[in-house]
DNA sequence: ACACAAGTGTAGCCAAGGCTTTAATTGGCG
DNA sequence: CGCCAATTAAAGCCTTGGCTACACTTGTGT
């Protein structure tokens, strides 16, 4: 191996935008799955993983695959046939992206997008919004109340 | 709760919403190298693919089979070892990708979001925005401009 | 107590989209 | 003209996230 250590690719104009993306939508499914276990544990007291997949619309073998991420990534913990539960650290999660779709449906209809396409746009769009722009829409929607 | 387990998913919110995002998703990489294609066919008079690997911060190969991806989907031509041109649904495609880019761009800064920011969000959230959302993001502009 | 249905887990396949390595083509230069 | 560097292509591997098919627990009902 030539000593290739991964610096800057080259003089690109900026491809690390597009890897930013990519890295977002990697973890866009671990959020998906972490706010519907959240979710799941509200209303039925635990997520089980047939639930799991019917509400994310896959099949439970997807659905545990899925399960076994989060794990890896400790944000769920499970023991074999029994129900899975987020951690300290997925709830965290789970909280947080609840609160972010929330914010960003809030502000998709404050500029007049109908509201269900807000929520359907919204489920593909939260995953992008950086912290930045989400307190950025939160000023603003903090603003068009107070000026309503 | 008696243990009737056999009820109806309750409240199941269609889980379709998230089928649409990842379409979405699939559809978002093919969008990115059309519109990088475009630019490298204004810009240089036409598309080689090193140099978009290069643009996009992959390597050849990655774009090569992304090239062939777009020509499976009728988006580009090439012949080899020349370079690459879209498809007259190619540019079509391109140029729509251009345009919500920057609408998503503008409605970002009209919100409040530091013009970088919106730059780099906009990579990611753009492929997201549906033709209903878009159409309401260009009214708002619309309508900020006249006030202003 | 046991059988069977439902739920869960495991294995194996596929496509997408990355990567590295290796081969081939082109074209410029000595 | 022939060789070499750059470009492009091809082949093979990895991970993610879908799927189906099949195996195994669980626990409920007779």
């Amino acid at each position: 191996m030539t000593e290739t250590p991964n610096e800057t690719p080259d003089n690109a104009p900026q491809p690390e935008r597009f890897n930013q993306a990519r890295a977002a939508q990697a973890m866009a499914v671990l959020e998906d799955y972490a706010e519907m276990i959240g979710d799941l544990m509200d209303e039925m007291g635990e997520a089980r993983i047939t639930d799991i997949a019917a509400r994310m619309g896959v099949t439970h073998p997807t659905a545990t695959k899925a399960v076994a991420r989060l794990k890896r990534e400790g944000l769920a913990m499970s023991r074999p046939y029994r129900g899975v539960f987020l951690t300290e650290a997925g709830v965290a999660l789970a909280d947080r992206v609840r609160g972010r779709h929330r914010t960003v449906v809030d502000l998709l209809i404050a500029v007049g997008v109908p509201a269900e396409t807000a929520e359907l746009d919204a489920e593909g769009l939260e995953h992008y919004v950086s912290a930045t722009s989400l307190a950025a829409f939160e000023m603003f929607l903090a603003n068009s109340a107070a000026r309503s």
